[in-house]
This record gives C-alpha cells, sequence and structure tokens, in this order.
DNA sequence: AACCCGTGGTC
DNA sequence: TGACCAAGGGT
C-alpha cells in the first residue's frame, strides 16, 4: 500500500498556473519591494558588485559596504587598476575574501581583453571567477535583461514549497527547481521602462526574503497563498554542530610623535582561512589568566563562535603580555592608526579596532547629505 | 558530491 | 549560551 503522499504543482511555460503565478508575485513586488540602494541602478558593474557581494551574506551586510566600496572603486577600471590590498580593506567585515579577490581578477582581466566592458550575456558571464550559475544569471537578467531564471536559497524554498515537493538538496530536486524557474521566468525582452525577467527574478527573491522564511513565513500576507501546496511545511538539512572557544588578542598601541601606531600581525599567505589579512596579535590563554580584558565581545566564524577578550599593556614597563607573543615573530608590523582604512583587516580587528575609537568608523553617508 | 570559506543578528 | 543561517562559488 502507498503512504499518503502531499499534493504536487509543477508549472507549465505559458500555462494559466505560471501566468497567474507571475501577475501575483510582480503585483506584489511593485507594492513591497524593498528600496535597496543597488535597485533601480543603471550601470553593470554596480549590479555586478552588488551581487558578488550578496553571495551568503546578509543584506544589512552588504548595504554597510556597498556604498563606500563604490565610493572608492567607481568604475570597473578603477577596480581593475587598485592594488589588491585596498580592495580587501573594502571588502574587510564582509567575510569570504576569496571573492573579492575574483572580484579584483575579473575586473583586471576584462580590462585587459575586452577594454573594460563587463560582457552581457549570462554564458560569457559565467566564465568570470567568481561568477557562477546563480551571479551570471542575476547580472544577465537584471542589467541586461536577458530571459533567464535565477536559483538561489531563496528561489529554490519558494518553489519547494509552492509546487509541495519535498527534494530539499538533493540533485532531483536541484534540477525540479530549476526546470520551474524556468518555466516560471517572463520571455518579455526588456524595454526602455520595463524589465519583466529581472523584476521576476528579483520578485522571487524578494517573497523568499521578505515572507517566505525558513523558520516562520508569513504565509497569510504571502501573494501566492492560494496556489501554494504547502502553505510552510519545509523540512532543512541538518548542519554541523557549533561549538564555542575563548580567544585572547593583544591590543598594543604607541605614539610616534603626533601619530598613532598599533601592532598588527599578518596572516600567512598559505593559511586557508583569510591568508594575508591583519589582525591583532593572538596571546595564549594561559597569558591572560588573572587579568582583566578591555574588551569583550563574541565573534562567529563558520561553524565557531569565539567568546573574545581584547588585553592592553597597563603602561610602558608592562612587558608581560608582550613577552606571551614569539619574539621571533617576522610578520609583526606596527601600523598608523589614521592608515587603518588601507589595510586589509580581519572582521575581527575591523571590529575591535572601531569599537575601541583606535579606527573610525566610515560614515555612510557625507554630512552634507544631512 | 562534499567540503571549505566569514559574519552577526536573533531567539 | 548555543544554534541557526543569508541574493554561492570553487575545488
Amino acid at each position: 500500500m502507498k503512504e499518503a503522499k502531499a499534493a504536487e504543482l509543477s508549472f507549465e511555460a505559458d500555462s494559466p498556473e505560471a501566468t497567474l503565478l507571475r501577475r501575483r508575485l510582480m503585483s506584489w513586488y511593485k507594492e513591497h519591494a524593498r528600496d535597496l540602494p543597488w535597485r533601480g541602478v543603471d550601470d553593470p558593474y554596480r549590479t555586478w558588485v552588488s551581487e558578488v557581494m550578496l553571495q551568503q551574506t546578509r543584506v544589512v551586510a552588504v548595504i554597510d559596504h556597498y556604498e563606500q566600496f563604490l565610493k572608492k572603486f567607481p568604475t570597473l577600471v578603477a577596480l581593475a587598476l587598485a592594488p589588491e590590498s585596498s580592495v580587501l580593506a573594502a571588502w574587510s567585515g564582509l567575510g569570504y575574501y576569496r571573492r573579492a579577490r575574483m572580484l579584483h581578477k575579473a575586473a583586471k582581466f576584462i580590462l585587459r581583453e575586452r577594454g573594460g566592458v563587463l560582457p552581457m550575456t549570462s554564458a560569457e558571464l559565467r566564465t568570470l571567477p567568481g561568477v557562477g550559475d546563480y551571479t551570471s544569471a542575476a547580472i544577465a537578467s537584471i542589467a541586461f535583461g536577458e530571459s533567464i531564471a535565477v536559483v538561489d536559497g531563496n528561489v529554490e524554498r519558494v518553489l519547494l514549497r509552492v509546487t509541495g515537493r519535498d527534494e530539499e538538496g538533493t540533485a532531483a530536486g536541484k534540477t525540479f527547481v530549476q526546470m520551474q524557474a524556468a518555466a516560471l521566468v517572463p520571455k518579455k525582452k526588456m524595454t526602455e521602462t520595463s524589465n519583466a525577467a529581472g523584476d521576476h527574478n528579483q520578485a522571487m527573491m524578494e517573497l523568499g526574503a521578505t515572507l517566505c522564511l525558513p523558520r516562520t513565513p508569513l504565509c497569510l500576507q504571502c501573494p501566492l497563498y492560494s496556489l501554494c501546496q504547502t502553505r510552510g511545511e519545509h523540512i532543512t538539512p541538518k548542519r554541523k554542530s557549533q561549538r564555542s572557544l575563548p580567544a585572547a588578542y593583544l591590543l598594543s598601541l604607541r605614539k610616534r610623535g603626533t601619530l598613532t601606531e598599533v601592532l598588527l600581525e599578518r596572516r600567512a599567505n598559505d593559511a586557508s582561512l583569510m591568508p594575508g589579512m591583519y589582525e591583532l596579535p593572538a596571546l595564549p590563554q594561559d597569558g591572560v589568566e588573572g587579568r582583566e580584558p578591555m574588551l569583550r565581545l563574541r565573534h562567529s566564524i563558520t561553524n565557531t563562535n569565539y567568546y573574545v577578550q581584547v588585553f592592553a599593556p597597563r603602561g610602558p614597563q608592562d612587558q608581560a603580555l608582550r613577552r606571551a607573543i614569539p619574539a621571533a615573530k617576522n610578520d609583526l608590523f606596527w601600523i598608523r592608526t589614521n592608515r587603518l582604512q588601507q589595510q586589509p583587516l580581519t572582521g575581527l580587528t575591523r571590529k575591535v579596532l572601531q569599537r575601541l575609537d583606535v579606527m573610525e568608523v566610515a560614515p555612510l553617508r557625507m554630512p552634507e547629505d544631512e
């Protein structure tokens, strides 16, 4: 005897059901789309930057970096001509630093091989480093109006729920979602005033990001409620368990005339995590017993929650902390605090230095904008 | 295919 | 506190 199975739905291109979903989705999107800095920009370079930043990264974190990054690198050529360290510096705090390296590498390639003009098709975009299936489709549809479906984590969740499939994470589920997304994306060409495919793709993602949430979907507000087979049921795969670890760092400052310098350590180039980036020197846990930290904070890296303490020498003659750091290290540098914005700092180091007012927090807007 | 790469808000 | 996880890509 067969087990009872939930109803399933499958969309055919150009079917009445597909048309209905598109219409409901778009009319909802027109009213509820968030006003994000990269929405409505008419510059493929900016779309590219925003899409790379958004890979596995929360919108709020991207908002914090997007404007600063584009102020520093306003054009593809500006990015291509910049040193990699300054690109990493602008990326500091966003994580997945390989994205910044690949973005920079791709910009240099485009300047050298294509006269600085970004490719206009998903197929060509797909060949760039750091541009995969998702990002190539996103840029091609949003910036150039190509009728190609975007599939990200949001789209996958929305479509599995709407259709009632229970194949999360499987290869068959991936294929099914890709087919469904392709059947739903409008074929209409971009015009002067409208971009059907780009808007549809953004609307699918917007629905997943704001209503069709992983844990607690807001089904009663959903424009697809009457079409939806599950109305919220959704199984997610188990993830690796988290762990917690203590960590201690040294904050060492010195004066050079009117300037202040801070001691930083450069991570090894062959480190798997954040290679070549600068951070406060780490202190062994047993070297800080009984001392009072000047700052405590939590910092999460992948599957680890670090409970971080930052220590500073109590005076010029307090050598105990300095001695805790092996003297033989040749990767220690005194960095002027007014140059920290130009340094590729790890996210934790940037956060600590900003929190302790050693490093200025770059303003999001200029004062004259107020 | 499975694993690795960063981060921080939230509950 | 520990756990969850977000507009993925590369290997």
